[in-house]
DNA sequence: CTTACCCTCATACTTTAGTACCAAAATTGC
DNA sequence: GCAATTTTGGTACTAAAGTATGAGGGTAAG
Protein backbone atom coordinates (compact mmCIF):
# COMPACT_ATOMS: atom_id res chain seq x y z
CA UNK A 1 0.00 0.00 0.00
CA UNK A 2 2.87 2.49 0.93
CA UNK A 3 5.07 1.24 -1.59
CA UNK A 4 2.22 1.70 -4.21
CA UNK A 5 1.39 5.78 -2.85
CA UNK A 6 5.12 6.43 -3.31
CA UNK A 7 5.51 4.93 -6.67
CA UNK A 8 2.20 7.23 -7.71
CA UNK A 9 4.56 10.23 -7.06
CA UNK A 10 7.73 8.51 -8.36
CA UNK A 11 5.91 7.99 -11.65
CA UNK A 12 4.06 11.22 -11.67
CA UNK A 13 7.49 12.82 -11.09
CA UNK A 14 8.62 11.38 -14.15
CA UNK A 15 5.61 12.20 -16.10
CA UNK A 16 6.01 15.83 -14.98
CA UNK A 17 10.58 15.62 -15.64
CA UNK A 18 9.38 13.98 -19.15
CA UNK A 19 6.84 16.53 -20.39
CA UNK A 20 9.17 19.34 -18.93
CA UNK A 21 12.22 17.59 -20.99
CA UNK A 22 10.21 17.38 -24.23
CA UNK A 23 8.72 21.06 -23.43
CA UNK A 24 12.54 22.20 -23.74
CA UNK A 25 12.96 20.32 -26.97
CA UNK A 26 9.97 22.02 -28.03
CA UNK A 27 11.04 25.26 -27.23
CA UNK A 28 14.68 23.94 -28.26
CA UNK A 29 13.30 23.56 -31.81
CA UNK A 30 10.89 26.35 -32.05
CA UNK A 31 13.71 29.26 -31.22
CA UNK A 32 16.32 27.91 -32.95
CA UNK A 33 18.42 26.76 -30.28
CA UNK A 34 21.71 24.82 -31.19
CA UNK A 35 20.88 20.84 -30.97
CA UNK A 36 22.60 19.48 -28.59
CA UNK A 37 21.40 16.14 -27.56
CA UNK A 38 23.33 16.34 -24.57
CA UNK A 39 20.32 17.94 -22.86
CA UNK A 40 18.03 14.83 -22.98
CA UNK A 41 21.28 12.75 -21.65
CA UNK A 42 21.27 15.21 -18.89
CA UNK A 43 17.98 14.75 -18.68
CA UNK A 44 17.89 11.28 -18.46
CA UNK A 45 20.63 11.06 -15.69
CA UNK A 46 18.72 13.49 -13.90
CA UNK A 47 15.95 11.46 -14.02
CA UNK A 48 17.56 8.01 -13.04
CA UNK A 49 19.74 9.53 -10.26
CA UNK A 50 16.77 11.27 -8.65
CA UNK A 51 15.00 7.99 -9.14
CA UNK A 52 18.10 6.27 -7.57
CA UNK A 53 17.98 8.59 -4.66
CA UNK A 54 14.29 7.99 -4.23
CA UNK A 55 15.41 4.52 -3.77
CA UNK A 56 18.32 4.78 -2.13
CA UNK A 57 16.61 6.94 0.63
CA UNK A 58 13.46 4.33 0.74
CA UNK A 59 15.39 1.04 1.07
CA UNK A 60 18.98 1.87 3.12
CA UNK A 61 18.24 5.29 5.19
CA UNK A 62 16.09 4.18 8.45
CA UNK A 63 12.39 4.40 8.24
CA UNK A 64 11.18 7.16 9.81
CA UNK A 65 9.31 5.47 13.35
CA UNK A 66 6.40 7.26 15.47
CA UNK A 67 5.70 5.44 18.18
CA UNK A 68 2.08 5.14 19.59
CA UNK A 69 2.58 4.46 22.98
CA UNK A 70 -0.93 3.07 24.35
CA UNK A 71 -1.52 2.59 27.89
CA UNK A 72 -2.97 -0.70 29.20
CA UNK A 73 -4.35 -0.78 32.58
CA UNK A 74 -3.96 -3.97 34.67
CA UNK A 75 -6.02 -3.63 38.01
CA UNK A 76 -3.70 -5.58 41.12
CA UNK A 77 -5.17 -6.43 43.92
CA UNK A 78 -2.75 -6.04 46.86
CA UNK A 79 -2.41 -9.06 49.07
CA UNK A 80 -4.25 -7.53 52.66
CA UNK A 81 -1.99 -4.17 53.22
CA UNK A 82 -2.19 -4.01 57.06
CA UNK A 83 -2.13 0.16 58.05
CA UNK A 84 -2.18 0.79 61.41
CA UNK A 85 -4.24 3.43 62.35
CA UNK A 86 -2.16 5.78 64.52
CA UNK A 87 -4.44 8.61 64.93
CA UNK A 88 -6.98 6.39 66.50
CA UNK A 89 -4.13 4.74 68.69
CA UNK A 90 -3.11 7.83 70.27
CA UNK A 91 -6.60 8.81 71.06
CA UNK A 92 -6.89 6.05 73.50
CA UNK A 93 -3.53 7.07 75.17
CA UNK A 94 -2.58 3.42 75.86
CA UNK A 95 1.07 3.14 76.96
CA UNK A 96 3.41 0.43 76.15
CA UNK A 97 2.54 -1.90 78.45
CA UNK A 98 -0.80 -1.83 77.60
CA UNK A 99 -0.29 -1.79 73.87
CA UNK A 100 1.60 -5.07 74.15
CA UNK A 101 -1.26 -6.77 76.47
CA UNK A 102 -3.20 -5.69 73.60
CA UNK A 103 -1.68 -7.48 71.08
CA UNK A 104 -1.04 -10.49 72.64
CA UNK A 105 -4.67 -11.02 73.88
CA UNK A 106 -5.88 -9.79 70.37
CA UNK A 107 -4.16 -13.53 69.35
CA UNK A 108 -6.27 -15.07 71.47
CA UNK A 109 -3.98 -15.55 74.57
CA UNK A 110 -4.88 -15.88 78.03
CA UNK A 111 -3.96 -14.02 80.99
CA UNK A 112 -1.84 -16.83 82.27
CA UNK A 113 0.12 -16.95 78.72
CA UNK A 114 0.35 -13.32 78.43
CA UNK A 115 1.92 -13.36 82.35
CA UNK A 116 4.38 -15.81 80.72
CA UNK A 117 5.19 -14.19 77.44
CA UNK A 118 6.15 -10.86 79.08
CA UNK A 119 7.85 -12.41 81.89
CA UNK A 120 4.81 -11.15 84.66
CA UNK A 121 2.63 -12.26 87.04
CA UNK A 122 -0.46 -12.48 86.48
CA UNK A 123 -1.81 -10.04 88.93
CA UNK A 124 -0.06 -7.42 86.76
CA UNK A 125 -1.78 -8.59 83.50
CA UNK A 126 -5.00 -8.21 84.81
CA UNK A 127 -4.13 -4.48 85.94
CA UNK A 128 -2.68 -3.43 82.40
CA UNK A 129 -6.03 -6.01 81.02
CA UNK A 130 -8.63 -3.70 83.41
CA UNK A 131 -7.18 -0.21 82.90
CA UNK A 132 -7.21 -1.21 78.81
CA UNK A 133 -10.90 -1.66 79.31
CA UNK A 134 -11.20 1.64 80.52
CA UNK A 135 -9.13 3.32 77.97
CA UNK A 136 -11.23 1.47 75.35
CA UNK A 137 -14.40 1.87 77.12
CA UNK A 138 -15.20 -1.73 76.49
CA UNK A 139 -16.02 -4.86 79.06
CA UNK A 140 -14.10 -7.64 77.90
CA UNK A 141 -11.66 -8.99 75.98
CA UNK A 142 -13.59 -10.26 73.26
CA UNK A 143 -15.02 -6.40 72.63
CA UNK A 144 -11.04 -5.25 72.89
CA UNK A 145 -10.69 -7.02 70.28
CA UNK A 146 -13.49 -6.68 67.92
CA UNK A 147 -12.99 -2.47 68.76
CA UNK A 148 -8.95 -3.10 68.07
CA UNK A 149 -9.65 -5.05 65.03
CA UNK A 150 -12.26 -2.15 63.66
CA UNK A 151 -10.66 0.88 64.87
CA UNK A 152 -7.24 -0.55 62.91
CA UNK A 153 -4.46 -0.71 65.86
CA UNK A 154 -3.83 -3.96 65.35
CA UNK A 155 -2.97 -6.65 63.20
CA UNK B 1 -3.45 17.01 3.95
CA UNK B 2 -1.00 14.71 2.74
CA UNK B 3 -1.31 14.88 -0.80
CA UNK B 4 -1.30 18.38 -0.58
CA UNK B 5 1.76 18.37 1.33
CA UNK B 6 3.42 15.71 -1.53
CA UNK B 7 1.93 18.01 -4.13
CA UNK B 8 3.92 20.97 -2.94
CA UNK B 9 7.09 18.83 -2.68
CA UNK B 10 6.77 17.61 -6.45
CA UNK B 11 5.86 21.16 -7.64
CA UNK B 12 9.17 22.72 -5.28
CA UNK B 13 10.97 19.65 -7.13
CA UNK B 14 9.46 20.97 -10.60
CA UNK B 15 10.33 24.35 -10.25
CA UNK B 16 14.07 23.62 -8.71
CA UNK B 17 14.37 21.37 -12.09
CA UNK B 18 13.28 24.24 -14.12
CA UNK B 19 15.20 26.64 -12.62
CA UNK B 20 18.27 24.34 -12.93
CA UNK B 21 17.69 23.90 -16.57
CA UNK B 22 17.59 27.12 -17.15
CA UNK B 23 20.74 27.90 -15.52
CA UNK B 24 22.55 24.87 -17.44
CA UNK B 25 21.58 26.69 -20.36
CA UNK B 26 22.50 30.12 -18.92
CA UNK B 27 26.26 28.33 -18.28
CA UNK B 28 26.44 26.89 -21.48
CA UNK B 29 25.93 29.71 -23.36
CA UNK B 30 27.65 32.47 -21.04
CA UNK B 31 31.21 29.88 -20.72
CA UNK B 32 31.06 27.36 -23.85
CA UNK B 33 31.38 23.92 -21.69
CA UNK B 34 35.18 22.25 -22.37
CA UNK B 35 34.66 19.10 -23.30
CA UNK B 36 36.66 17.80 -21.27
CA UNK B 37 34.71 19.21 -18.05
CA UNK B 38 31.37 17.49 -19.20
CA UNK B 39 32.36 14.39 -16.93
CA UNK B 40 32.93 16.45 -13.78
CA UNK B 41 29.28 18.28 -15.12
CA UNK B 42 27.55 15.14 -15.58
CA UNK B 43 28.83 13.93 -12.40
CA UNK B 44 27.26 17.05 -10.32
CA UNK B 45 24.20 16.71 -11.91
CA UNK B 46 24.52 12.88 -11.10
CA UNK B 47 25.52 13.70 -7.22
CA UNK B 48 22.71 16.39 -7.43
CA UNK B 49 19.60 14.68 -8.02
CA UNK B 50 20.49 11.62 -6.26
CA UNK B 51 20.75 14.21 -3.35
CA UNK B 52 17.37 15.81 -4.49
CA UNK B 53 16.02 12.73 -4.88
CA UNK B 54 17.46 11.48 -1.07
CA UNK B 55 15.41 14.86 -0.23
CA UNK B 56 12.10 14.12 -2.17
CA UNK B 57 11.94 10.50 -0.32
CA UNK B 58 12.92 11.40 3.32
CA UNK B 59 9.82 13.79 2.61
CA UNK B 60 7.20 12.07 0.78
CA UNK B 61 8.03 8.74 2.84
CA UNK B 62 5.51 8.12 5.40
CA UNK B 63 6.83 7.82 9.03
CA UNK B 64 6.01 4.10 9.98
CA UNK B 65 4.11 3.82 12.89
CA UNK B 66 5.07 1.82 15.96
CA UNK B 67 2.56 0.94 18.81
CA UNK B 68 4.12 0.04 22.06
CA UNK B 69 1.64 -0.99 24.77
CA UNK B 70 2.99 0.09 27.87
CA UNK B 71 1.24 -1.89 30.78
CA UNK B 72 0.27 0.66 33.45
CA UNK B 73 -0.23 -1.14 36.86
CA UNK B 74 -3.53 0.04 39.07
CA UNK B 75 -3.47 -0.59 42.96
CA UNK B 76 -7.30 -0.92 43.59
CA UNK B 77 -7.65 -0.76 47.21
CA UNK B 78 -10.71 -2.78 47.39
CA UNK B 79 -13.44 -1.28 49.99
CA UNK B 80 -13.23 -4.51 52.34
CA UNK B 81 -14.33 -6.83 50.38
CA UNK B 82 -15.13 -10.39 52.58
CA UNK B 83 -15.91 -13.19 50.93
CA UNK B 84 -16.88 -16.11 52.78
CA UNK B 85 -14.60 -19.09 52.77
CA UNK B 86 -16.92 -21.85 52.26
CA UNK B 87 -14.69 -24.63 51.90
CA UNK B 88 -12.87 -23.92 55.61
CA UNK B 89 -16.60 -23.71 57.17
CA UNK B 90 -17.92 -26.77 55.88
CA UNK B 91 -14.76 -28.29 57.55
CA UNK B 92 -15.58 -27.38 60.87
CA UNK B 93 -19.13 -29.20 60.35
CA UNK B 94 -20.87 -26.56 62.72
CA UNK B 95 -24.56 -26.85 62.65
CA UNK B 96 -26.60 -23.42 62.11
CA UNK B 97 -27.11 -22.51 65.48
CA UNK B 98 -23.62 -22.76 66.16
CA UNK B 99 -22.94 -20.52 63.56
CA UNK B 100 -25.11 -18.16 64.83
CA UNK B 101 -23.87 -18.53 68.25
CA UNK B 102 -19.98 -18.00 66.88
CA UNK B 103 -20.99 -14.96 64.67
CA UNK B 104 -22.87 -13.16 67.52
CA UNK B 105 -19.65 -14.34 70.02
CA UNK B 106 -17.15 -12.54 67.55
CA UNK B 107 -19.12 -9.32 67.72
CA UNK B 108 -17.78 -9.74 71.61
CA UNK B 109 -21.19 -9.96 73.10
CA UNK B 110 -21.21 -12.78 76.40
CA UNK B 111 -23.36 -15.78 76.69
CA UNK B 112 -25.63 -14.34 78.64
CA UNK B 113 -26.30 -11.58 75.69
CA UNK B 114 -26.39 -14.00 72.85
CA UNK B 115 -29.05 -16.21 75.57
CA UNK B 116 -31.05 -12.90 75.03
CA UNK B 117 -30.59 -12.06 71.01
CA UNK B 118 -31.29 -15.55 70.26
CA UNK B 119 -34.32 -15.81 72.98
CA UNK B 120 -32.33 -18.86 74.68
CA UNK B 121 -31.40 -19.78 77.96
CA UNK B 122 -27.58 -19.24 78.82
CA UNK B 123 -26.95 -23.22 79.51
CA UNK B 124 -28.84 -23.55 75.61
CA UNK B 125 -25.52 -20.87 74.58
CA UNK B 126 -23.23 -23.21 76.97
CA UNK B 127 -23.60 -26.00 75.19
CA UNK B 128 -23.06 -24.44 71.48
CA UNK B 129 -20.45 -22.39 72.37
CA UNK B 130 -18.62 -25.67 74.08
CA UNK B 131 -19.40 -27.56 71.24
CA UNK B 132 -18.07 -24.62 68.88
CA UNK B 133 -14.72 -24.96 70.73
CA UNK B 134 -14.38 -28.80 70.17
CA UNK B 135 -15.17 -28.48 66.41
CA UNK B 136 -12.60 -25.28 66.31
CA UNK B 137 -10.33 -27.38 68.26
CA UNK B 138 -9.86 -24.30 70.76
CA UNK B 139 -10.42 -23.61 74.39
CA UNK B 140 -11.53 -20.12 74.64
CA UNK B 141 -13.58 -17.31 73.14
CA UNK B 142 -10.75 -15.18 71.99
CA UNK B 143 -9.17 -17.83 70.18
CA UNK B 144 -12.29 -19.07 68.43
CA UNK B 145 -12.82 -15.31 67.04
CA UNK B 146 -9.20 -15.36 66.27
CA UNK B 147 -9.15 -18.67 64.46
CA UNK B 148 -12.28 -17.80 62.91
CA UNK B 149 -11.03 -14.51 61.10
CA UNK B 150 -8.11 -16.49 59.89
CA UNK B 151 -10.48 -18.84 58.16
CA UNK B 152 -11.96 -15.78 57.19
CA UNK B 153 -15.74 -18.12 57.95
CA UNK B 154 -16.95 -14.64 59.36
CA UNK B 155 -16.68 -10.92 58.90
C1' DC C 1 12.11 17.90 95.73
C1' DT C 2 7.71 17.14 94.42
C1' DT C 3 4.28 15.73 91.17
C1' DA C 4 2.70 12.77 87.93
C1' DC C 5 2.82 8.81 85.42
C1' DC C 6 4.42 4.10 84.45
C1' DC C 7 5.15 -0.53 85.82
C1' DT C 8 4.89 -3.94 88.95
C1' DC C 9 2.43 -7.08 92.25
C1' DA C 10 -0.83 -8.53 95.87
C1' DT C 11 -5.32 -9.64 98.15
C1' DA C 12 -10.14 -10.25 98.13
C1' DC C 13 -14.09 -10.60 95.81
C1' DT C 14 -17.70 -11.01 91.94
C1' DT C 15 -18.80 -12.37 87.58
C1' DT C 16 -18.35 -14.84 83.51
C1' DA C 17 -16.63 -18.56 80.95
C1' DG C 18 -15.99 -23.17 80.23
C1' DT C 19 -16.48 -28.48 81.23
C1' DA C 20 -18.99 -32.62 82.12
C1' DC C 21 -22.88 -35.16 82.11
C1' DC C 22 -27.58 -35.73 81.45
C1' DA C 23 -32.03 -35.39 79.17
C1' DA C 24 -36.11 -34.06 76.65
C1' DA C 25 -38.33 -31.94 72.61
C1' DA C 26 -37.93 -31.02 67.64
C1' DT C 27 -36.40 -31.95 63.16
C1' DT C 28 -34.61 -34.56 59.38
C1' DG C 29 -33.83 -38.53 56.37
C1' DC C 30 -34.85 -43.17 55.16
C1' DG D 1 -42.50 -44.82 62.32
C1' DC D 2 -37.71 -45.09 63.58
C1' DA D 3 -32.93 -43.64 63.90
C1' DA D 4 -29.94 -39.95 63.80
C1' DT D 5 -29.16 -35.41 64.52
C1' DT D 6 -30.21 -30.94 66.06
C1' DT D 7 -31.73 -27.90 69.41
C1' DT D 8 -32.86 -26.99 73.68
C1' DG D 9 -32.13 -26.85 78.68
C1' DG D 10 -30.61 -28.24 83.37
C1' DT D 11 -27.21 -29.04 87.45
C1' DA D 12 -22.83 -28.94 89.42
C1' DC D 13 -18.42 -27.80 89.33
C1' DT D 14 -13.80 -25.65 87.99
C1' DA D 15 -11.23 -22.21 85.72
C1' DA D 16 -10.61 -17.90 84.07
C1' DA D 17 -11.77 -13.22 83.70
C1' DG D 18 -12.70 -8.95 85.59
C1' DT D 19 -13.16 -5.32 89.58
C1' DA D 20 -11.60 -2.73 93.48
C1' DT D 21 -8.13 -1.22 96.23
C1' DG D 22 -3.67 -0.63 97.91
C1' DA D 23 1.17 -0.23 97.56
C1' DG D 24 6.16 0.05 96.34
C1' DG D 25 9.82 1.28 92.99
C1' DG D 26 11.23 3.81 88.82
C1' DT D 27 11.52 7.75 85.86
C1' DA D 28 10.88 12.18 83.80
C1' DA D 29 9.31 17.02 84.05
C1' DG D 30 8.59 21.14 86.63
Amino acid sequence: MKKLKDFRHIILYGLILAVLVFALKWLQWKFVLVDNAIDIYIGAIALFFTILGIWVASHIMKPKVETLIVEKEIIVQPPEVFTLNTAELQKLNLNNREYEVLQLLAKGHSNADIAANLFLSVSTIKTHVSNLYFKMDVKSRTQAITKAKQLKIIE
